[in-house]
DNA sequence: AAGCATACAACTATGAGACAAGTGCGCACG
DNA sequence: CGTGCGCACTTGTCTCATAGTTGTATGCTT
């Protein structure tokens, strides 16, 4: 539909849209008003339109936050791989295969802002099968308490006394290397899909660096979206040149 | 020789649906008349006129705009990666294969509970390259509406008469058929990101299953947890057999 | 009868501002 | 050291103003 006029509240809606989903929104009413020379009406018009797709809520005095993120329980335990497998009456196991301080790689140095940085690989079993070779980086400072045989047992959620915050999770997929055929028992060249995870601490702060390899024959992530606009869209699919 | 009057208002009718048609209707009655050297009379009568033909609709203190198209207007954000691509700036085109009813496969049938559907299979495009193949079913009785040009201009969300509930993502990873291979112009094998998304409506029944095929090489999944433990956990990573 | 010119009412989106009510945080006070 | 108070800031909800729009009526011209 095209009207006469201009409708400013859906536009500043559609750009709080893509904004709230980059996870860049941090800011008041008054705030927006300014940055977007429109007054808080406008700009409370555009905030209720999201709100009524479910992206973001308020409270008063206190603010709008993207919602769905504080809703949740706060002391829930985290979410690893091997609670799951556990859950499902899998066995599972870690074999780790290097523990070391070591200066990470360009990306890892960036993005955790360390110059060295504990590496943990390790080879994930379940019922005795391996299922995912798993790199860990953690700074330096952070992994200086822990111990090989620490790692082994319990995840980084349960070892590290840091409270997270939330994480991002990047999905690919990929031929295998020679290593990983090797680990993961399958041939080379064959499809994986490679997840990283970067967890942040509850300040935003990004402390932890996974990535996972998977065989594709025996894995497949599934991810419930509540309302599909809020989904796989913006901070979903990406196009890497 | 009897009608030595043009009627104006006829010729301004003609003249707005033909621009009403193309999309390109941004004018107020005081403009329309600017442009036409006609009074607002005129003009009315010619927008009434096509009212009458439900080509058009008006709001008093409001205006008028495109009929028809305001009920697709509310469903354009869901997000679909064209509108993704767009909002980087990149063209994106469909391209249909297939646009058939049929008998769909098992799994297909049983999930949207019909025995036929309509199934299309299209390649969609950024910047001119393929960068997806996909494939949607549809229910026989919600897609008698559709038309194959339709649904190669505009995604099913915005097509399909239907308030959207959640949606159910997979992502697995495979080898490229050789269909798909030569449909994205990369080598038989290479791995491939593999989506299935299930849409269901408000009330929670299914509605929409789309298969996305992806080349690994240009595409990944980021999904942002606010929290870990509220992330791809639960509903997250599944080993299958 | 078709069109022009004009006026006015009703409505809409937006702007500007005021005030109430709630939240979080620091600081002084005991 | 703890506790309560106040302050700054936020949303929630009004009122009033304004420009631009459609709805409608009236009188006039050709």
């Amino acid at each position: 539909m095209r009207q006469v006029r201009t409708i400013r509240y859906r536009d500043i809606a559609a750009d709080l849209r893509a904004r709230v989903e980059g996870d860049e929104f941090t800011a008041s009413e008054s705030e927006l008003s300014a940055t977007y020379s429109a007054s808080r009406v406008t700009i409370r018009k555009a905030l209720e339109h999201l709100r009524s797709e479910g992206l973001v809520d308020s409270r008063q005095g206190f603010g709008w936050f993207v919602a769905g993120s504080t809703v949740r329980q706060p002391l829930a335990h985290l979410a690893t791989i091997e609670d799951q497998l556990e859950a499902e009456g899998r066995a599972s196991e870690r074999q780790i295969l290097d523990f070391a301080f070591v200066r990470p790689p360009a990306r890892v140095r960036s993005i955790l802002g360390v110059d060295k940085a504990l590496k943990v690989r390790r080879l994930n079993l379940a019922d005795g099968e391996p299922f995912a070779r798993v790199t860990v980086w953690c700074p330096e400072e952070l992994g200086a308490e822990l111990s090989r045989s620490q790692v082994q047992e319990r995840s980084f959620y349960e070892l590290l006394p840091v409270s997270f915050g939330g994480a991002t999770q990047t999905i690919g997929a990929d031929a295998a290397s020679a290593d990983d055929a090797e680990l993961l028992q399958i041939p080379v060249g064959s499809p994986v899909l490679v997840c990283e995870r970067i967890t942040a601490d509850a300040a935003g702060t990004p402390v932890l660096i996974g990535e996972y390899v998977f065989p594709a024959h025996r894995t497949e992530f599934t991810v419930d979206l509540a309302h599909p606009e809020a989904s796989i869209g913006p901070s979903g699919l990406r196009l890497v040149e």
